[in-house]
DNA sequence: TGACTTGTTTCCCAATCAGTAATATAGTCG
DNA sequence: CGACTATATTACTGATTGGGAAACAAGTCA
């Protein structure tokens, strides 16, 4: 277990930072099934032209998505296996918070067990 | 490969918001190695007190954390086994992006391959 | 009680950020 | 050339953020 170096820190949160925006999410989400122009991501995230393509410039300038021009069309991909790996990280762990949290509530309707565990 | 539900990309980005500070990412180090007071962190992390307790409270708000009492301390610990995964995830990308782009700036200077690979 | 220690909170500032509308660029087609 | 399409950029706004100083709260100890 390596301890992270000082110099890192700063690094790290950048790469943090890019996934800590729901609409860069959304356009990595759209880029995980494969490579889309622009416009195709624009439809899916249901984001405005101008903010899609603002945030796939931060995205490529970060190096997590990477461009490439075709005629008219302007098309990205995902460019870091971290990403995914990242984001099926963090959707596991909120998945799992959601059935405990309903495990929980569940738990105080029946009474925590002893006592009548009848679950219908 | 589940697709990722709208209603996550919230949560998901909180969660990375929380990663995103390079001073909360070295408070997060230094509970890496176990419980710490307030105190013990402020003096890893050289950072000022009021900080570091700001940080730390936002980092048990999103439950990344937890906190006890003890006396005049506040212990604070890691309670969020995610933590851990994806900082040593970014960190093992890091690592490995400063050895490619070493490779890349080697490869330049010894002409890539063809003539005179000697190397001393 | 009052001095002292440890942490927390509040207030303020400068910086950054996300979204939008308008404008600009670049490529295609007639 | 001009009309059109796809994308990028700019200018602006309101909201959020991180940091620092100072006040505040809580616990200890004499």
């Amino acid at each position: 277990m390596p301890v992270i170096p000082d110099e890192f820190l700063d690094l790290m949160a950048e790469k943090f930072r890019m996934l800590a925006d729901p609409t860069r999410l959304a356009i990595l989400r759209a880029l995980m099934a494969g490579e889309r122009s622009v416009g195709q991501v624009v439809e899916e995230t249901a984001r405005n032209q101008a903010n899609v393509s603002k945030h796939l410039k931060m995205l490529a300038e970060a190096g997590l998505v990477s461009r490439r021009k075709e005629g008219l069309q302007v098309f990205y991909k995902i460019d870091d296996p971290l990403v995914e790996r990242l984001c099926h990280l963090v959707c596991e762990t909120i998945v799992e918070e959601a059935r405990e949290g309903m495990d929980r509530r569940r738990a105080l309707l029946d009474g925590w067990g002893g006592e009548g565990r009848s679950r219908g």
